[in-house]
DNA sequence: CTCAGCCCGGAAATCGATTCCACCACGTAT
DNA sequence: ATACGTGGTGGAATCGATTTCCGGGCTGAG
């Protein structure tokens, strides 16, 4: 592998020259320069990127540690990230933490390790790895996900206020036992979507059932086993609010499983959208997320606590939207289902 | 930040003997040994993995360079990948070309630049990218399509005989006029897949029409314009088989859009599995790949060349397996279906 | 009792790029 | 004409961990 200083022999140059001028950091005689970028395309020199951040001190790298990479509400988020990111000079380098605290901690102490020059991060474990970081310096936001008793900057959606519109709109349309799956009580949003919930249900006088809610693992199969388990309790609902898209699809193919009309007797209505959610039949109702500039969001925080460390932390919390689709609409209701739809129709082209 | 020097002064020994204690390679004195181990823990010493990189000239960081993140056959990949690379002690950042041989280059670059331990990548640009990789004695697997002209360890699956029976498939249920939405010509995935459904057709010696072949760039909205473009031509066909997952999703909203009764009047059968295919209706027939294995096949090939980068360059191939769904028999025709599933559920057994 | 051999710990070199510092040449001002 | 900037250049220190090399101490055999 070429060094710096073969450069320097071939073009007759001290090292510090070469490093001026494929830095550009100072003014160098042009002749020289001229020598010296040949000599750099003759021997193909690629600067050693490790020997560069250890006398910087920082790297040009950021890390995205997402809590599922199977989940497209992360991968386009981070589309949106990646974006702000080459913008500005970086490379964002995913991290996949599944879900998984350890996985989650071993990516943080690479991120440490490898002195990275930011972390954006949606937690799925202890507040603790969070901690670590910034104590180490590093800057970080955290997305997605509140993280508790840490100043940090911080992009979230109004998951409170999306739930409730999501069990406003299904008790509007007649349903009555209204069931919820939430995720694990550890994370936020999973808490956040539940307290929607119950407000929605308080604001409208309905009765708040514990035997009506689940508590499962934001994936597929768990929403498919909290759905079983509600539609074998003695009284089962008749529309249920799940609060992420993975458990969603679990829910439903639960529902398809067994034969039960959607939405005739379950509406169902999801939060995150779905990819070709309306290509499922019946469609699905959803509470959609900017997901893409939820990224941008937490990218552009980044940079500028990069570039000033010492600001204080701020939260930046973007709005949800209900998109009313067919599966929380019973045919026989009154039709709200089309101004519904139209609306949703609009809002799409508007935003 | 602590160094090695800090943690040296406390336990009182030299920065050399703290090497050796926290990595194992030599044999330290107990009492060295516990003081050192204290003394890491008292200041939460993290060795710097750049300086660890310089000096060692090597990193434990891979790199996957996938080509499109929001492709789901893709990310599932990359969690076979994940879990090998921790098996060997290796982490792994995801980096997104996105079908974008420019962001493509800036990755493989960082990956030179950074001395990555190894690149496993699914290029959608030029093979000169990978041949710098190569020359600079990088290790690199090259996963899911075909690079021409370089010596280099491949895993890919077998995308002709994949074409080749979807295509069939169509036919055996009665289908005429078959058409093919397949990707750009510079990708070999799509060359292949075009060329097992030109194959099975002439097995069975239909014609084949250049009218019925559509090249798009293997995302959705290029899978609906296709499907749009094939509708409006003055014989449009009765059936299509789409090369990949996204395509396949934009063809099927363009028949929903026009009212085009699948698969009455349109059979469909697409390429790579679809997540919750059987809940969209009517479900999809698709071809599918062992992307999990895909994923891990490349991350041992990796850690083998990595171990000896002498050995001679091989490749992989990985079997296809049709899975029927609704999508591609025509309710009215003789009941061929239920003889494909069946055979079809033997070779996944056997494969 | 002596000497070879082994083991362990410390000093110092090393990885490659950056950057501080010293130096030189040249131009301008006094 | 001399002194004093100013801008460009090279030598050498630096970042932090690893690793080589060497010396000192201990053990066992002759």
């Amino acid at each position: 592998m070429t060094t710096i200083y073969d450069v320097a022999r071939r073009a007759r140059v001290s090292p510090a020259t070469v490093s001026r001028v494929l830095n550009g950091r100072a003014s160098v005689d042009p002749e020289l320069a001229a020598r010296v970028r040949q000599a750099t395309q003759e021997l193909e020199y690629r600067p050693n990127a490790v020997a560069r951040s250890l006398r910087r001190s920082q790297t040009s790298l950021w890390a995205a540690i997402i809590s599922d990479i199977g989940n497209p509400f992360f991968t386009s988020m981070v589309r949106g990230v990646e974006d702000v990111a080459q913008e500005a000079g970086f490379s964002v380098v995913l991290c996949n933490g599944d879900e998984n605290p350890e996985k989650e901690a071993s990516y943080v102490a690479a991120a440490l390790a490898e002195r990275m020059a930011g972390v954006i991060i949606s937690p799925s474990g202890r507040p603790t790895l969070i901690k670590s970081l910034v104590e180490a310096g590093i800057p970080v936001v955290v997305i997605d996900r509140q993280p508790r008793g840490i100043a940090v900057d911080t992009v979230l959606v109004d998951n409170t206020h999306g739930a409730e519109l999501a069990t406003t709109h299904l008790i509007d349309n007649g349903y009555r036992r209204i069931a919820c799956i939430t995720g694990p009580r550890r994370i936020s949003t999973a808490v956040q979507r539940l307290r929607g919930y119950q407000r929605a249900l308080r604001l409208r006088d309905r009765p708040v059932s514990e035997q009506l809610i689940r508590h499962a693992d934001f994936r597929k199969d768990g929403g498919y086993q909290a759905m079983s388990s509600l539609l074998d309790a003695s009284e089962p609902p008749d529309a249920v609010f799940v609060a992420n898209n993975l458990m969603t699809i679990g829910a439903v193919e639960c529902l398809v499983d067994r034969n039960v009309d959607v939405p005739a007797r379950c509406g169902i209505v999801g939060f995150d959208e779905i990819p070709w959610a309306h290509l499922v039949r019946p469609s699905l109702s959803t509470v959609a997320q900017p997901t893409y500039d939820l990224g941008r969001a937490a990218a552009v925080m980044l940079t500028e606590r990069i570039a000033d460390p010492a600001k204080a932390p701020s939260t930046v919390v973007l709005p949800t939207e209900l998109r009313v689709r067919d599966s929380s609409s019973r045919p026989a209701g009154p039709r709200q289902v089309c101004s519904g739809a139209r609306r949703t129709a609009e809002d799409a082209t508007s935003g």
